[in-house]
DNA sequence: CAGGTATCTGAGAGCGCTCCCATTCACATT
DNA sequence: AATGTGAATGGGAGCGCTCTCAGATACCTG
């Protein structure tokens, strides 16, 4: 493997010219620029990172944290879609992602590690709990990051989002004027902000029709499959006949035990989703859902992260990307009962 | 971020103590030990991974490569449960993962960055395609590196894996022994090894049983959902009386081509799959299936590579995981016309 | 053609750590 | 008391790079 100083020595330069045309810097004349190039290409030189880090700070690595009790639903499509979005960007602009499922025995030294292995330009988090620590640590360090869905508690940080409570506003609006009345919801976990803000969007369409929210009808899962469907066993005594979910593995649970008890969908029950995760499309019948764009909101976390180091300009900044409403046969057309 | 060096100061040893300290040298004395562990533990002290690096050559940090035509693949589960293994043992060992999804138009860059960055101990490799240059360009670097899954073209590379041959055949074999005649298979792409030796295993259990294979019968998926839609779809017309499907995916795609088809599940046609991911409990009727363990797959696959590492042993290492066939409802019991 | 200016280049320091080697010290041995 | 031994410790070099600063060269201007 071939240094800076060996390319240097071959080219006749100096270690500062050939450092100045791996980093593009300007003050090159062309002669050395195209000498200097052909031969980090013959030699196949690739720049050391950890010497780059050390040197200038600099790595060109950003990390991507899925925290605590995050990671155990790893098996929900959401996070590979996800993790797909920030390594494309970061192959388009060359760089590199380390990943922390962070465990929760681990967690406190895994949060200590990423601020400050010196080893990452910054870090992109995903899906935090409301109180989790890990966002007051980043803000007291000085390490740019970006969340993937806003945080209230963290007024000032950078984050990239979609609009939950109106996208679920407007699915279960969806619902209400098809007909139906007794419209229930399977929440996602409420300390975290996604579940939050859906419930809140549900709640909302309810007032917006006039409809008094019934407690029975509401029971909060936890964005898993198993947990939709154990939400919906629950409901079913309360006689529904719509459900929201607050993502599509709690949709498709649900529906498992809707069939389980020989309840039709949507002819006796409609259903909506969020996610639209590839999940959604092969329900039986196909899912009506809320679709967000996974991949794209990890790869404008992660240009939006790269900005911030690069530019040095750290403060706030605010992405809100569009989700639509995918109306599939779940949902139904009108109220049968 | 406090240094070694400020460490140091404050606790009256040198900075060499302070780094044996830090990385369990015996030749300390215990009281030297305990004040600098004190020390450490007060002022967050976590070691610059980049210049420890550069020092040492070790960084405490692996790859995880998932190559080209297999990220495509990235939404079956089975990828977010390997890499969960891997990033479970990192955590269990103290190390952290660099995860590249190598696109096609950056594999390339990718590979040249793998391998020279500096950055990383060693890498783990997952899935590869039969002639993929990764594993040429790994073999004459001197990176240590793990393949999960065989490669018969790398003879003397590590690797983790299962029987995938002796499984399928066992797989097979069920069928046969409950009395289905027509066995069709959608196999994996047959340029992946995993893809070619359940294809063999299929093979093997018919001419155990005396059945001429049929080619017919024989379609090659890509082990996706949509995959095993299409391929179930060409079965279709050549009646078989039982599939087998080299992963839950394509299982779960072929169930959905045969009801959309009224074809009755077990009744008519049996199924059996590969993988047992949640996937395969939850379809209806839940999958008969091969349960290899892909969790630990990951998590032994990161153990030995850095017990290569460590002990600088990188001769080549072979792990065979034990599968076990999973008996659900859709492979039925015995054959019903 | 002297002086100024812009452009390009090289030398040197130093990022935070590990590792080799030399030194010190306590203790056992003669 | 002199010597040997082993364990504990400290000093210094250097890993491969970037960045500042100063020097060299070329070019312009009056």
């Amino acid at each position: 493997m071939p240094t800076l100083e060996e390319i240097a020595k071959v080219s006749g330069y100096s270690r500062s010219t050939v450092s100045r045309v791996i980093n593009n810097d300007s003050h090159v004349s062309e002669k050395a620029r195209s000498r200097i190039l052909k031969i980090v290409a013959d030699l196949d030189y690739q720049p050391n990172v950890a010497a780059r880090s050390l040197a200038a700070g600099r790595t060109q690595v950003i990390g991507l944290v899925i925290p605590t009790a995050v990671s155990i639903l790893f098996t929900d499509p959401y996070f590979p879609i996800l993790i797909k979005g920030v390594s494309s960007a970061c192959n388009q602009h060359n760089h590199s992602v380390m990943l922390w499922l962070a465990e929760p025995e681990f967690e406190r030294r895994t949060v200590q590690k990423v601020i400050s292995n010196g080893l990452i330009d910054g870090v992109i988090v995903s899906s935090v709990i409301l109180n989790d620590p890990i966002v007051r640590s980043l803000e007291a360090s000085s390490l740019p990051f970006v969340l993937v869905g806003r945080h209230p508690n963290a007024p000032d940080a950078s984050y990239v989002d979609v609009d939950n409570a109106r996208s679920a506003e407007e699915a279960v609006m969806h619902l209400l004027r098809l007909g139906r009345r007794r419209v229930a919801a399977i929440t996602g976990p409420l300390n975290m902000i996604a579940g939050a803000d859906r419930y809140l969007g549900y709640r909302n369409a309810l007032r917006l029709r006039g409809v008094v929210e019934d407690e029975t009808l509401v029971v909060e899962g936890d964005f898993t499959e198993d947990g939709g469907y154990l939400a919906m066993q629950r409901l079913i005594p309360h006689h529904p006949d719509a459900v929201f979910a607050a993502s599509d593995a709690m949709a498709v649970g649900a529906l498992r035990a809707l069939r389980d008890q020989g309840i039709q969908v949507p002819g006796q029950v409609a259903l909506v989703g969020f996610d639209d995760v590839p999940l959604a499309t092969h329900a039986e019948p196909p899912l009506t859902t809320v679709r967000q764009p996974i991949q794209q909101l990890g790869y404008i976390a992660t240009e939006t992260l790269i900005d911030m180091v690069e530019t040095g300009d750290v403060h706030g900044r605010r992405v809100i990307l569009p989700t639509q409403l995918v109306i599939r046969a779940s949902c139904g057309t009108r109220a049968r009962y």
